[in-house]
DNA sequence: GTATTTTGAATGATCATTCAGCAAGCATCT
DNA sequence: AGATGCTTGCTGAATGATCATTCAAAATAC
């Protein structure tokens, strides 16, 4: 293990130029927790969540043993704010990709579906630390309520492309099963991403273009949204 | 708990009526590991992977502490057969009704996707100790490969299905994105109907439904295959 | 009778959590 | 500037709980 000033100086390279008085401190602190929870990614992605333990956490962030309950009191925190920041940090990259897109609906979806199969998105590392959540959220209701959060918006917004679309094309079935049929195609999409190695990212990211073609073939091709 | 006089009568009331002497024997310890593993089943969904122990799967089959090392040998063997069991009976169920379904390529295809939305296959239970072991899969190859082993046939079929109908219809996409969209939608759903206590069974088959509408329009109605 | 199955207490390993003590940052005083 | 004391951050050994596994003895089948 290496030692504490080792760390320290470490940190201190990679930290802000410490402005303030009391903002270093607090800034420190912050970094800290965030340090542990990539551990902790990192941890669920190597180990899956049954084998991940304080100590390896600890370890991998190259600290002492006693960190995690110091900054988060318990594993149990520690995990609920690892599981919190995927799911602020995925809300906040598609939120983002809707911003920039255009304004037609078709538009819109296709910048979502790119979203979710950006390569900062679908590493391994990331795929398989939501997976680790998904297997423990039906028996852990805080767990639970963070997926599903995270499905909410996304699936609302989804299901106003797909109603707006289907008035304008005159399609046949209802947009909450469409949007449903999607957002699902794409969580299995994701699944797949990480289980299989023979899977890539374009192929999957392809899949999920012909799905979205096949319900919206007016307003979306193999290349992009239909111009009108 | 129950004393093992209890349990043994109950076991013999519906356990087969032992004709031989050998052969009573041997049923008697297929039938234990049979009621183990529905044992974890039950914990897995209630509990999720990293809260199961070994006492919990005794407990719910009403048996003593040691029983699971006696004839499994180790935790680790339980869950594999466990995961096993759910595999065969998967791959039976689908095969069956591929089976039962009719000559063409859009009969066989509702028949798989109803299969995968039957009432006995979608059950919490059922869908959360799978989810479970996904959850685990990426770091144990063990896992991984019986997962993996689930989908390799299936898939396989779907694609020739898929190309089937392509060639008959002259649509644009490639056979295998489709069938990587529509099994990947599939398996988002059952994610979906573990998670979320909104989404019923027939809501998720409707949607899977569009879906495969939405690749073989020409093919399949919301009704059932098209005959032609 | 012997062979098989089951029990449940004992064992030892792993792990989260605690905490006393150490180190570093920071302000105040000389 | 250097010394002093206070606060915050960190360490790692100790603690106690949980759990898989073992096994001697008991129960049951044959």
């Amino acid at each position: 293990m290496r030692s504490a000033g080792a760390t320290r100086a470490k940190r201190m390279d990679t930290a802000e130029p410490m402005a303030g008085e009391k903002k270093s401190r607090k800034a420190s602190k912050e970094i800290r927790k965030q340090q542990l929870i990539e551990a902790t990614i990192d941890s669920l992605a190597k180990r899956g969540y049954a084998e991940t333990t304080l100590a390896n956490v600890a370890d991998g962030a190259k600290l002492s043993r006693g960190i995690v309950n110091f900054h988060f009191e318990s594993k149990e925190n520690l995990l609920i704010a690892t599981l919190q920041f995927m799911a602020d940090e995925y809300a906040q990259h598609w939120s983002t990709a809707l911003e920039k897109a255009g304004p037609s609906a078709a538009e819109r979806m296709w910048a979502l579906v790119a979203a979710d199969f950006d390569r900062r998105m679908t590493t391994k590392r990331k795929l398989a630390a939501w997976c680790a959540f998904w297997g423990e959220a039906k028996s852990r209701p805080t767990y639970q309520a963070l997926c599903g959060a995270r499905d909410l918006n996304y699936q609302r917004t989804f299901e106003d492309l797909c109603a707006e679309m289907r008035i304008e094309g005159g399609y046949a079935y209802d947009a909450e099963s469409a949007a449903l049929a999607i957002c699902s195609s794409m969580e299995g999409l994701w699944l797949r991403l990480m289980m299989s190695d023979g899977l890539t990212r374009e192929a999957a990211h392809k899949a999920a273009i012909e799905c979205i073609i096949g319900f919206f073939p007016k307003h979306i091709g193999r290349e992009g949204p239909i111009k009108t």
